[in-house]
DNA sequence: AGCACGCCGACT
DNA sequence: GTCGGCGTGCTC
């Protein structure tokens, strides 16, 4: 017998199956991890294939040491899987499969927690004297089954255990146990379902992918939750994904009250060891429900009865860093792997989604009402060109200063929204609202401040910093953004008297800051909370009447397709956090471009009206989704090398022209718009296809590339992002 | 990824 | 003379 091995290493060399004997006397299955001898060392593999016939030099074959474990780690799906994101992403096979095991389980690193704990001997005569009080105890305790070492040790001594020990009387013993990640709080609280909901879970039932659209409040999680019991009840399991930022222990604590030790929670605040308990008891089948951020699609799950992708618009579900995926073709091909229904839910869809859905390749449900029957609170748009004009050039409208003046008087909380900490930011006018832009791309300059200019981060030109506005004249022109500290600075000559507290990623860096700051603003009333996105998510505070947008503009301006699409979702996002009680709530917005159409849309909660004026747009401009962009992104420690590599892939790739003409919108090499990153220089292609032959360029690019690289090189659909 | 083979500079 | 630099190539 042979197999196929991949060699568990990320390296481009070594990136197909090897050839190894099996030994007669090894049972050996698809899926298992063995370890090979390789040259001249002995490496770890994935077994892919097992067959009669080789098809390599038999004389150079050899043979399988051993094996890692005595089961196969990687299910047939997973090596379905495997392939499927190999091909559609072009990714090495090794870095796929490392995806599907939990980084403990790496390089023989398998650490089980391990508790010594103590049992008692049985048909053994214990002879105690009375006066042996701990002894006694602790035979009694015993009696009721066994406790731990820890435990026992704590309340009565290591050194009475020892004696018991050396008597007979008490075995110690050594078992496996798993950590709990999260203290489970059985609260199953049921709501009973409004109509919409019924509606949509009597919609879900096939083997088709589907777009939840409900409005911030309409009872998405209930809607998951049920399909979830459904799947459960039909004795088949789940998934369910949730960006990173919005699994918060409210979100965990209720599917942990609802299927208790059913959910698997896989987020990146488990320890590692944590991580791998929860991954083996998805493995096992002890646990049938995964729940977690992009990486949880790879649950080892077998029989999904449906999986769910909330907030599906979200940015975090393409992975930027290798192995760069895409996480909703996964979970497409693992649902038509199992013939479970796909949802997609959000409150606001990606451009993307809803026109799927609008071609019926999706299927859509609409949830417009709010469970709780509330209007979402009024957004008033401050124009602060107009605020300038009247002389107030700091960051705060009079009006958002007037409204966080009253929520302190009424002892209530607000909450100031930025949209991130800009080092790296557009240019604008603070006379007329001008913003530099790309003369070629449409899209807003970014400002670099490394070598002081002002680049595209779609074509790559570069252009001088603007001293002057080149439709105002002003020289009133500027980069640059306020920061959360800026602001909370402000706010503290302001408001003195008043707590002010802030959030962003410096401030919780460490792994409970988080919640210590949520927790403290749930306390303290009046409060006023300053941050960035990671305040948007999922945190329902019930006093909190006002929030503050800052900047609206500054989403609107970065600098790619998806900005203004990402402004609507962020406003819709933020001003759900306002008015979730009784207590009336309010969004105050302010804009430097208050006639934008993104502003109107959102401030009316209209994604529809939304979506129809940008589709237009991206038609128009021919951008995704009706064109695919792709960007080859090379880097390497040596600057010439990559340089000489981007050539030679470059002038290949631009006689596709001929081939196909204009099916390549726009085709160029530049550098990338930060141009090393860990040491390593980037360069990069960037080009716009047209869709009826994207399949085709893409994989021509692929297979130019790959025959002239030595080092690895990266493919990227749709980037979100283009540093 | 690593490890060997191999072909050119400055050292006991 | 040879020790050692890292370019190239191979691993079933």
């Amino acid at each position: 017998m042979f197999a196929e091995i991949i060699i568990d290493q990320d390296a481009k060399a070594l990136d197909k199956v090897f050839e190894y004997i099996v030994p007669d006397d090894m049972e050996l299955q698809v899926g298992m991890r063995v370890k090979v001898p390789f040259g001249k060392r002995q490496l770890q593999g994935f077994v892919v294939k097992i067959k009669d016939n080789c098809d390599y030099n038999s004389e150079k074959l050899k043979k399988i040491c051993e094996k890692i474990e005595d089961f196969a780690v990687v299910k047939p799906e997973m090596l379905e899987i495997m392939k499927f994101m190999a091909k559609k992403f072009h990714l090495k096979l090794a870095s796929i499969l490392r995806l599907f095991l939990p980084a403990e389980m790496r390089e023989g690193k398998v650490s089980e927690l391990i508790e010594t704990y103590y049992h008692l001997c049985e048909n053994v005569d214990y002879s105690i004297s009375k006066s042996a009080k701990n002894q006694l105890a602790i035979i009694e305790e015993l009696k009721n089954g066994d406790k731990s070492s820890s435990y026992l040790g704590e309340k009565y001594g290591y050194s009475t255990l020892k004696t018991l020990v050396l008597k007979g009387y008490i075995e110690k013993k050594k078992r496996e146990v798993k950590r709990k990640p999260f203290v489970i709080t059985q609260n199953d609280k049921r709501v009973t379902l409004n109509d919409g909901q019924i509606n949509a879970l009597n919609c879900i039932k096939e083997n088709k992918t589907y777009l939840l659209h409900g409005v911030t409040g309409s009872g998405k999680t209930e809607i998951y939750m049920h399909l979830i019991e459904d799947a459960l009840q039909k004795g088949k399991n789940a998934i369910m994904l949730v960006p990173e930022i919005s699994l918060t222990p409210q979100i965990m604590s209720n599917f942990k009250g609802r299927f208790g030790d059913n959910v698997a929670l896989l987020h990146s605040g488990l320890s590692a060891g944590e991580r791998f308990d929860e991954w083996k008891r998805l493995f096992t089948g002890e646990a049938r429900i995964a729940i977690g951020a992009r990486s949880a699609i790879f649950a080892p799950l077998e029989n999904l009865g449906v999986i769910i992708i909330d907030e599906e618009h979200e940015g975090s579900y393409i992975s930027e860093s290798n192995p760069r995926y895409n996480t909703h073709s996964v979970a497409e091909f693992r649902a038509r792997y199992n013939s479970c229904p796909l949802l997609l839910g959000s409150a606001t869809p990606s451009i993307e989604s809803y026109q799927k859905a609008k071609e019926g390749i999706y299927q859509l449900i609409e949830l417009p009402v709010r469970a709780n029957g509330k209007e979402m609170p009024p957004v008033q748009i401050v124009d602060m060109m107009e605020e300038l004009r009247r002389g107030n050039s700091s960051i705060f409208s009079n009006q958002l200063l007037a409204d966080l003046a009253n929520v302190i008087n009424d002892k209530k909380q607000a909450m100031i929204f930025m949209n991130r900490r800009g080092y790296s930011s557009f240019m604008r006018c603070r006379e007329c609202g001008y913003v530099a832009k790309c003369s070629d791309c449409d899209v807003s300059l970014v400002y670099h401040k490394e070598d002081n200019r002002l680049k595209c981060h779609y074509c790559g030109k570069q252009f001088k910093v603007l001293t002057r506005c080149p439709n105002c004249q002003s020289e009133n022109i500027k980069y640059g953004a306020v920061g959360t500290e800026q602001i909370v600075h402000k706010l503290n000559e302001i408001f003195p008297d008043v707590k002010i507290l802030r959030m962003d990623n410096d401030t919780t860096s460490t792994k409970n800051a988080h919640q210590k700051i949520l927790d403290e603003f749930r306390r303290t009333k009046p409060c006023i909370l300053v941050g960035t996105q990671m305040i948007a998510k999922g945190h329902d505070f019930e006093d909190v009447v006002l929030v503050g947008i800052v900047d609206g503009d500054q989403g609107l301006y970065q600098t790619d397709y998806r900005s203004t699409e990402r402004t609507f979702q962020l406003i819709t996002q933020v001003a759900g956090r306002a008015g979730r009680s009784e207590n009336a709530g309010k969004v105050v917005l302010q804009t430097y471009s208050p006639r934008h159409y993104v502003y109107k849309f959102a401030s009316n909660y209209d994604y529809k009206g939304f979506f129809r004026k940008e589709i237009n747009i991206r038609q128009t401009a021919e951008f995704p989704p009706f064109t695919r962009l792709l960007r080859i992104l090379f880097s390497d420690f040596d600057e010439n090398h990559v340089r000489e590599l981007l050539k030679v892939c470059y002038t290949e790739i631009v006689k596709l022209k001929d081939k196909y003409g204009d099916q390549i919108i726009y085709l160029d090499a530049m550098k990338s718009p930060i141009k090393r990153v860990q040491d390593k220089y980037r360069y990069q292609i960037m080009m716009r296809l047209k869709l009826e032959k994207a399949d085709e360029i893409e994989e021509e690019c692929f297979n130019i590339v790959n025959s002239a690289a030595k080092t690895s090189v990266f493919f990227e659909v749709n980037p979100q992002n283009l540093s």
